[in-house]
DNA sequence: AGCTTAATTCTACACGTTTAGACAGCACGA
DNA sequence: TCGTGCTGTCTAAACGTGTAGAATTAAGCT
């Protein structure tokens, strides 16, 4: 307990120089005999260098602050394996910042990841103030953004196709012959929950089907908000025969919302998520999503990150934006009879 | 950008001394006007003192290590926002360790947590083994464990009454009727998976219903595991008229087995799970579960670690065992006719 | 004034590393 | 025999803090 490396030395008969030389293999040699004579020593004390002498003295750390809005949703928690797997590969450690959605929090976490001097930061904003960024930048961190966009602003990021997923959702309800399609929209949108909206738009007007703002209801984070939200739009005069919602915590809150309805799924009624988290494959019915490569989001931010840190290229798939697509489960399906 | 206590003493024309005495409210008095002036030039240079000197100079971080086996499981997730919670409000930094259930895994981790000289650790293990527990003990570093006990030996640890919760399970079970009553195990039982399945087992006992071997169904980690334990079950020669399972993860995942084989629940079946999990709420039906205090055994946990740490007595409440409770829902219901 | 005490401030060391520069020993070729 | 270069090792200076001990100044009291 405390072993030092100047105990080692003294113990192995050499000077401390020298054993920092044998742990790092250091920039200058030493022999077979006295390496081997300090291995054994490190070996029997259980020495392991103390990481903050070494951090201050090399300025730099590999830590690697980790800032999320909410881990009650499993996307979240499904980047972080991400990139928690890529950075234990990479011999960096991960700082868990939670923050809770609020920017308070987000600046005060920036600061304590300043203070830790992090090596770099990967960043999923909670809200819509991009300060924190900016904040980051002022302290010289490196820093990537998860599936959000920093407007005015060229950003590192890993970014999916929110777009061309809220596209494919929408056009897959309107294929089975819905026309009167909801949605529930995140309460304040971001970059990636405005790329959904704006797809399931975009495609409502390509099948020339006018956009009606009735329509639209305010989801939340839990899944509670996901069932209000269908209640809501299941009680207006004119009510939807398909709901296509912003993430898939909504979509599984709906569902029960149907469900205690007495609707059947997807008899009388479609409903279309986003996310593909895993419990949707084993809702009843199971849920229709769009699949997000959430691990390998993390993943990419990781290596991203990584490469920014340490001046390397990127790797060539780091940068290529990842793809999503339609899974067709039970949830949605031919449109009943009385609607169409 | 890297400006240091050095940078502020030289603008504000004082000693270094000086500018850590105003930062730490330091153990020497400054007078008033030193010190605002100190504190302006604070301001102005935007400095926050490197805790890696700090942390080396002080000999202790604030910084706490969180080992966890998973986070696929929303019961993680919850566990580690407790602990976050609370660290964030003392001011302890976070590290998160995901161990993948490996043992390997493991005591890299706590190496690497030694290396940081973390204040303290929270580990939930995720194997039968308790070799990285001797090791954070032989590192001299303190650690408090949840909901597992560690075999010969008293550890800090906070935990609910699991045998309790089997208890309600089996005994709700039986007084709608059933006598048949299936058990979806862990893998490899741990303390509190231990505590489950014996609940169960004495519950059945005392009940007067003999313990079936053949009735136990070994799940997993991930929900298709609990879809397999059930469909396994159903495929007896006698099957059971209801299920208890050792999570909800089981549970869910069992529920989609049963909806695919056409059974009603709860009229056909009943089941129920273990944790109250939030979709648990959300389910079609919902599920019948033993709510487990997940966040604030998290937030216990954290603060019994701090109180180690920081050698004061732990608040009565974290000693107090965390108490269980049946949330009877959907799930299980009246034993249908034929079996009663 | 002269002494004592309290209030401020500074100087300098320690925390545990890494590594540049100095140095000793040795082999080798001129 | 004498540089010369190479190998292996050591000495000592950082990295940015906190704080004990010394030093200075101010204030209070006889």
């Amino acid at each position: 307990m405390g072993v030092t490396a100047e105990d080692v030395a003294r113990i192995a008969g050499v000077s401390r120089a020298t054993v920092s030389y044998v742990v790092n293999d250091g920039p200058r040699p030493v022999s077979k005999e006295t390496a081997e004579r300090v291995r054994e020593v490190i070996r029997q004390t259980g020495y392991q260098p103390n990481a903050l002498a070494r951090n201050l003295r090399l300025q730099r750390t590999s830590t690697l602050g980790l800032i999320v809005p909410d881990t009650h949703n499993p996307y979240f928690s499904e980047v972080a394996r991400g990139i928690e797997s890529i950075a234990f590969e990479h011999g960096y450690t991960v700082l868990l910042c939670h923050s809770v959605s609020d920017l308070e929090r987000e600046l005060q976490y920036v600061n304590m990841l300043h203070a830790q001097r992090v090596a770099g930061v990967i960043w999923i904003p909670g809200t819509i103030k991009f300060e924190p960024y900016h904040k980051l930048k002022e302290y010289g961190i490196q820093t990537v953004v998860i599936d959000r966009l920093v407007p005015h602003e060229v950003v590192p990021a890993v970014i999916a196709d929110n777009t061309e997923g809220g596209k494919l959702a929408t056009q897959h309800l309107i294929d089975l012959g819905h026309r009167r399609i909801g949605y529930i929209r995140r309460p304040v949108d971001l970059s990636h929950s405005k790329g959904r909206f704006e797809g399931y738009k975009a495609t409502l007007e390509k099948n020339g089907i006018k956009f009606d703002e009735q329509l639209v209801a305010k989801g939340g984070f839990v899944l509670e908000d996901g069932r209000r939200a269908v209640n809501e739009l299941l009680a207006l005069a004119n009510p939807p025969t398909a709901i296509f919602a912003y993430n898939d915590i909504m979509a599984i809150g709906g569902l029960r919302a149907l469900h205690e309805a007495g609707l059947q799924v997807p008899a009388d009624f479609s409903l279309v998520g986003f996310d593909d988290i895993a419990q949707t494959a084993f809702t009843c019915p199971a849920l229709t999503t769009v699949h997000l490569p959430k691990f390998e989001m993390g993943q990419n931010g990781a290596k991203l990150l990584i490469s920014l840190i340490e001046k390397q290229k990127p790797p060539e798939e780091v940068l290529t934006p990842l793809g999503v697509h339609l899974i067709v489960r039970e949830s949605s399906g031919v449109v009943p009879p009385q609607y169409s």
